[in-house]
DNA sequence: AGCACGCCGACT
DNA sequence: GTCGGCGTGCTC
């Protein structure tokens, strides 16, 4: 026991890591009295406002901050400290990323505004006494009440379906006494037999191998690849039934969530209860119960975006990744990381297993696949009388569209056909707008973004050249501002607002929706417009990439892929792989319900590879070739790619740090330095942005290098910043 | 990332 | 003469 003299003069200290762009946590006092340990959530004194923080873990070597700097913790929250795997988790992103831990840790905090205990409310519980006079009402009420210990006022009303008047009278009479309630749960608890489906033979062995691996509570990846359409989600969620059962939470990531009823939908037959979402178009109010009650253990499923992944889980024991190719997994902005891999990480920490499932999976993790590294596990066959559609290539050369067209004969009679069988058809463009270029007949001038020098893409429908690089825009003119010139100008290409119009002329009795992210009216117009689709309330549907998730269209019996080679040629390393896990996507709209089904394709390069992998449905010889390729070009097939994004407020001072950069990168044998001259280059928010593309060897290397080139040539003070994006997924 | 301090333009 | 623009510097 120490003396009263050593505890008065003992300076307990702990280290706390405040959401700053700080390399190291701070140190505090800690009070006498207050017990703190690591995780635990405090707030703290920083500069002149008080920030909430994480006790952090003693670092070896403690730091030689002034004493007389110290300041204290104001508070600790009554809250489950962040458990050790979520430290190390936050510790192993902020190294991996090259960002400060602060703002790792930043991610994880920022969900409530506080992190206290939600309130309890009062409820009532019976007394046992009855009142003298009974009626229907009341009968009803008592009855009800008996079925649970407590009820508060307006759920025992609604059970009853009673006013909440006859409770107060009981009360009033002395049936029921007041008691405090726990806060009501996010959601209701998962019911594990509530809706198993049947599953088929090779359904039920895919999912014994995913059920094994959850009940091995060890690190393990699995790939679940299966067509779409072939039950991957039913599978899977008999490992999800699995964890649950084991008493354990789950996480399954979805990318850009809030478009996917459908799957809360399925979620909620299988398991008599919605998974508790988190999103950005989660309430405040609805973020601060389920992160609260993530941490408390008692939400037990969430689907979330990829943020869910700095949640506070108790007691993980299952991470899904759904569509796990999705490049929405891919955050590009302030922390630069990538979802699905953060996630493998998260259940390599926590020695629990990930299952990462695609109809197209990423190259990188069928190399994983094919070498080992994760198990794989494939499903054939569509689920019960599904059938995939039948897919024809339409060689444009051959079969072209009228002039000023972009539609050729014969998807337009498929269309006919299609729409006069009272069925809905697709028309795929993964263009926004209504032109991609804009030019002058007289003169020959094109319009082009001033910042970044990009096409300006005309958008009729607003009555704007837009750049899609870096959000300029202007009035669409009349006259060119060249050579002056009267109606002279001429949109060039098709957008889908364009298509859109075509199908107007060409089919004007059909229904034709146009669907693409600026649609006017947000995502919740969005959604309104999906549910009239499946509602058949649409003939004709014309829509970019964001047709290509996963909604259920029961009438779609007909996909035409309008240009199928676009993005074929864009000079991206990935285009290959995203052509063809777009075109496999959206076609697998049509035929869900078991109708016959077509997907036809409008290519001017019917011989290419991609569009003969999906033609033929051998997504086998398009992944073996695609590796194949970078193995004879002596390039791995990921994880060798790094950008470093320089943003500044003129376009000289970003230029000027990028040659900076380059010398301090030096000549290293094994790492390169691209760019910027090759890298894009954007004006967003008024800060130029420059990629520096790095390509280096395995991990620590690549990592080391681009800290020593940082520490080299440091941002000048001043308006340049510096962030660093590693990524797994890309390839040069 | 915030937030305060600090030094130069258009206004009650 | 002030209000206020955002440049830069600091936070245990």
């Amino acid at each position: 026991m120490p003396s009263a003299i050593g505890q008065l003069f003992a300076v307990r200290t702990v280290p706390v890591l405040v959401p700053l762009p700080t390399e190291q946590p701070y140190s505090y006092l800690v009070p006498d009295g207050m017990e703190v340990v690591p995780g635990s959530i405090v707030q703290v004194p920083l500069g002149p406002r008080q920030v909430a923080g994480i006790v952090w873990d003693a670092a070896e070597g403690g730091d030689s901050v002034d004493p007389k700097k110290l300041r204290a913790i104001t508070h600790v929250f009554d809250c489950p400290p962040i458990d050790a795997a979520m430290r190390r988790f936050i510790d192993w992103v902020a190294d991996y990323t090259l960002s400060p831990p602060g703002l790792v840790a930043r991610m994880a905090l920022r969900a409530p505004v506080a992190f206290d205990p939600e309130p309890w409310i009062e409820g009532f519980a019976s007394t046992g006494s009855l009142p003298e006079r009974m009626t229907g009402a009341r009968e009803r009420v008592m009855a009800v009440a008996a079925e649970a210990p407590a009820w508060s006022r307006s759920g025992l009303a609604h059970a009853a379906g009673v006013s909440v008047s006859v409770v107060e009278g009981l009360v009033k009479l002395g049936a029921f006494a007041p008691v405090r309630l726990p806060p009501p749960p996010a959601v209701a608890e998962p019911d594990l037999h509530f809706g198993r489906a049947d599953l088929n033979e090779e359904q039920a062995e895919a999912a014994q191998t995913l059920v094994q691996a959850v009940a091995a509570e060890s690190f393990a990846v699995t790939l679940l690849e299966g067509v779409t359409g072939s039950g991957k989600t039913e599978v899977y969620f008999e490992a999800v039934a699995k964890a649950l059962e084991m008493g354990k939470q789950v996480l399954i990531l979805l990318p850009e969530i809030a478009l996917t009823q459908s799957f809360i939908d399925r979620f909620h037959q299988r398991f008599g209860a919605p998974p508790a979402e988190w999103h950005s178009d989660v309430s405040p109010r609805m973020r601060e119960k389920v992160w609260r009650q993530v941490a408390e253990g008692r939400v037990k499923v969430v689907a979330g975006a990829r943020s869910s992944l700095f949640l506070p889980f108790q007691n993980l024991g299952l991470v899904v990744v759904d569509e796990e190719h999705d490049p929405a997994y891919k955050q590009e902005e302030r922390t630069f990381y990538h979802a699905r891999d953060m996630a493998v990480v998260r259940a390599s920490i926590g020695g629990f297993p990930a299952i990462l499932a695609s109809a197209t999976p990423s190259i990188e993790s069928r190399v994983n696949a094919s070498s080992q590294r994760y198990g794989h596990v494939q499903l054939a066959a569509r689920f019960r009388d599904a059938a995939l559609p039948t897919l024809t290539l339409v060689d444009m050369r051959r079969h072209p569209p009228a002039r000023g067209k972009f539609i050729s004969p014969v998807l337009l009679t498929a269309i006919n056909e299609t729409v006069q069988r009272g069925e809905q058809a697709l028309l795929f463009l993964n263009r926004r707008g209504y032109a991609p270029l804009t030019l002058c007949r007289s003169c020959g001038h094109r319009f082009q973004c001033p910042d970044c020098s990009a096409w300006l893409v005309d958008h009729r429908l607003r009555g704007q050249l837009q750049c899609h690089h870096c959000g300029f825009n202007r009035p669409r003119p009349d006259s060119c501002p060249e050579c002056g010139t009267l109606d002279h100008l001429v949109a060039c290409g098709p957008g889908v607002e364009r298509i859109a119009e075509e199908m107007l002329a060409a089919f004007p009795d059909a229904r034709t929706i146009l669907l693409s992210s600026d649609l006017a009216g947000g995502p919740r117009r969005l959604r309104r417009e999906l549910d009239a689709i499946a509602g058949g309330e649409a003939d004709i549907i014309i829509g970019t990439q964001l047709v290509a998730k996963g909604h259920h269209f029961p009438l779609m019996t007909l996909v035409g892929a309008v240009d199928a080679d676009l993005g074929l040629s864009n000079g991206d390393p990935r285009a290959a792989e995203r052509t063809f896990q777009l075109l496999h996507q959206v076609t697998g709209r049509a035929g869900r319900s078991g109708r016959a089904s077509r997907g036809l394709i409008q290519t001017y390069q019917p011989e290419h590879p991609v569009m003969q992998a999906i033609a033929s449905g051998a997504s086998e010889r398009f992944y073996d070739r695609e590796i194949g390729e970078r193995e004879r070009a002596g390039l791995p097939p990921f994880g060798r790619l790094a950008s470093i994004i320089i943003s500044a407020a003129t376009r000289k001072e970003a230029e000027d740090h990028g040659r900076a950069l380059r010398r301090a990168a030096g000549e290293d044998g094994e790492i390169e330095v691209l760019g910027p001259a090759e890298a894009p280059l954007a004006v967003l928010r008024g800060r130029y942005r420059f990629r520096l593309l790095c390509q280096g060897g395995r991990r620590a290397p690549l990592q080391a290098f681009l800290r020593a080139m940082i520490a080299a040539a440091p941002p000048p003070r001043g308006s340049v910043q510096v962030q660093v994006d590693i990524d797994p997924q890309s390839f040069l």
